[in-house]
DNA sequence: ATGATTTTGGAATTTTTATTCCAATCTGGC
DNA sequence: GCCAGATTGGAATAAAAATTCCAAAATCAT
C-alpha cells in the first residue's frame, strides 16, 4: 500500500467526501494506519464518539480527544471533507434520517409525475416503520403503565375520537368487545354527544391529534371534572388534550403530504387495549 | 458565571432555566396559553421536533417553524433560558441518550418485565414492521395500479368493512372526504344495509380477513352481481372475499396473540385513497 | 375609532466558531 | 548529529451564528 498522492491540483485534490456514515466509517478504517498520531487521536476519538460529532463544537471535540482544533480540521480534510462543518453536516442528517422530510420528498416525486400507486405505497411504509420506531422513544413505559392501571379499574371505558382518531378508538371499541372488557365507543352518530354517560368511576380514552378536534376535547374536559380518569393519546405536549390533564400518551406520527400514517397509534392503542384486558383478568 | 440580571425586577422574569428536557417541557405545557401567536409556533415546533433542536442552528430553526429568528429568541427567553444557546445545550446533552439503536431501544422495553405493558408494545412495533416489510412484496403493484383506475373511475366509492376491517374504511372515509371523492361509508347502523344504494357505475372497496364477516362477503358479491367495480382487502388468495372477483389486494398481517397489527393494512388503504384523489383531480 | 401596549420582522451588532497560516517541533534516514 | 520532510501547536483571520435593538404592525381596552 503505496501512498499514492496526486500532486498536480492541489487545488482541487478532493477525493469525494463520504456520503453516508457507513462510507465515512470504511474509509476511516482503510486510512487508520497511514494517520500520523495526532489525527489517530481523532479518528479513535470519532470512532468512539460518533454521536458526540453531531452536536459538538471542534474545540469541544479537539479538547475531548486531546488535540488541537488545527488537528481536527486537518482530520476532516484528510477523511476527504472540505472541514469540520461538512463532515458535521453529514453526522447531522444521519441522524434527522429517521426524520426526513416526507413533504418534499412527496412533493419531488410529484412533480416529476412519478407517483405511482406503488412508490407512493413505499413512502407510507416508510414512514410508517419510521414512526413505530419512534413510537417507543416518545411513549413513556411509566405513563403507560399507569393508563393501564387506570383503565383496568375504571367501571366502563369511554371511547372518544372523531374524525383522523376514529379508526383507533374504532379499533379500541373491537379489541375491548372481544375481551369482553365494557367499554363504548363514543360516535358522534346524529350528532348526540354520549358525554353524559361518563360517570365518576369510569374512564376515558380520549384521542386527538392536530388539527384537534374540538368535540373530543369538551368530552375529556367533562370527564375530567366528573372526576373521571382520563388517558390521553396525542401528538404533542403542547396539544390541548394533554392540557387538560390525565395520563399522556405521546404519538408523534410522520405524514406523507396531507395524510398521516397511523401505523403508531394503532399499535399504541391495541398495546393499551391488550394489557388492559390481561390486567382485569386478574383482578 | 452566569450573570444573573437583578437590577430590573419589573417581572419575574429571573425563574431558574429548566435543567431538564422533561423540567422544560413542563413549563411549556404551562406556559403554552399565555404565549403569543409566534411564540406558539414556536413551541408547537420545539414539542414536535426535541431532535432537531440539538442538532440546528437557530436560524433553521425559526425557518421550519416559519418564525423569525429574533422570535425563535424570544421563546427560548420566555421558556427561563438566557438566549438560545443555553437550550440548546440542554437539548444537547439529552441528544447522546437517545443515540442507541432501534433494536438496543426496542430490547430495554422487553427487559421492563415480559408481560408488562412495555413488553408488549415492542412486540407490537416489532410485528407492525414486519407486516410493513411484507406488504411490499404482497401487494402486487399492477393490482393497485387497476385498484386506483377502477376506483378513479367510479361515481360513488362504497366502504364496506366491519368489526377489525372497520378502521380501515373509516379511515378511508376519512380521507376521501378530505380529498372531496365522493365515498359512502357502510356502517351497519341500526343492522341497516346500504347494499341497495350500489350502483353499476360505483366501486366498492370491501375489506374483511379471517374469520370473515359474512356481510361483508354478502355486499361484496351483491355489488359484484351489479356490475359494480370491487377492490377487495383481505388475507390471503383462498379468502371467500378473494374469491367472489374483483381486483386484489392481499395484506397478510402478523398477530401478537389473538390480536392481529393492523399498520400494514391502514398504509396499503391510505396509499389506495391518495392514489384516487391524486388520479380523479388529473380527470 | 383612538391611543396605549404588546408583538413582530428585519437589520445591526456582538460573540462564537471554523478555518488558515506559519513557525516550532518532531521523525527517520544517512 | 544533521538535514529534509512530515507533523504539530497556537495565534491570526474569516465565516457563521447568536443576540440585541428598534421601528412597524397588530392587538387590546376604552
Amino acid at each position: 500500500m503505496e501512498c499514492v498522492k496526486l500532486e498536480k491540483t492541489d487545488l482541487m485534490t478532493n477525493i469525494a467526501a463520504p456520503e453516508t456514515i457507513d462510507a465515512f466509517f470504511e474509509r476511516l478504517t482503510g486510512e487508520v494506519d497511514r494517520l500520523p498520531k495526532r489525527l489517530k487521536q481523532c479518528a479513535d476519538y470519532v470512532a468512539a464518539n460518533p454521536d458526540k460529532v453531531a452536536v459538538s463544537t471542534i474545540a469541544e471535540l479537539a479538547e475531548a480527544a486531546d488535540v488541537q482544533p488545527s488537528a481536527f480540521m486537518r482530520f476532516c480534510q484528510e477523511m476527504g471533507f472540505s472541514g469540520f462543518s461538512q463532515m458535521q453536516k453529514l453526522f447531522r442528517s444521519d441522524y434527522s434520517q429517521k426524520w426526513p422530510d416526507y413533504t418534499t420528498r412527496l412533493a419531488k416525486l410529484r412533480e416529476h409525475g412519478t407517483d405511482s400507486p406503488s412508490a407512493l405505497l413505499a413512502e407510507f411504509v416508510d414512514v410508517g416503520r419510521a414512526s413505530l420506531e419512534n413510537l417507543i422513544t416518545t411513549v413513556d413505559p411509566d405513563a403507560l403503565q399507569s393508563a393501564v392501571k387506570a383503565l383496568a379499574h375504571a367501571d366502563t371505558i369511554h371511547l372518544v375520537g372523531f374524525r383522523r382518531a376514529f379508526p383507533v378508538t374504532s379499533y379500541l371499541s373491537y379489541a375491548f368487545e372481544k375481551m369482553s372488557v365494557p367499554a363504548i365507543l363514543h360516535s358522534g352518530i346524529a350528532c348526540m354527544s354520549m358525554a353524559q354517560l361518563i360517570q365518576k368511576q369510569d374512564a376515558v380514552i380520549a384521542v386527538t391529534f392536530a388539527p384537534y378536534t374540538q368535540e373530543t376535547l369538551t368530552i375529556a374536559g367533562l370527564a375530567k371534572d366528573r372526576g373521571a380518569d382520563l388517558v390521553a393519546i396525542t401528538d404533542v405536549v403542547t396539544s390541548p388534550l394533554a392540557r387538560i390533564g390525565g395520563t399522556q400518551l405521546l404519538v408523534s406520527e410522520l405524514d406523507v403530504g396531507a395524510f398521516r400514517a397511523l401505523s403508531a397509534s394503532l399499535s399504541l392503542a391495541i398495546t393499551l387495549a391488550v394489557s388492559v384486558g390481561a390486567a382485569r383478568e386478574r383482578i
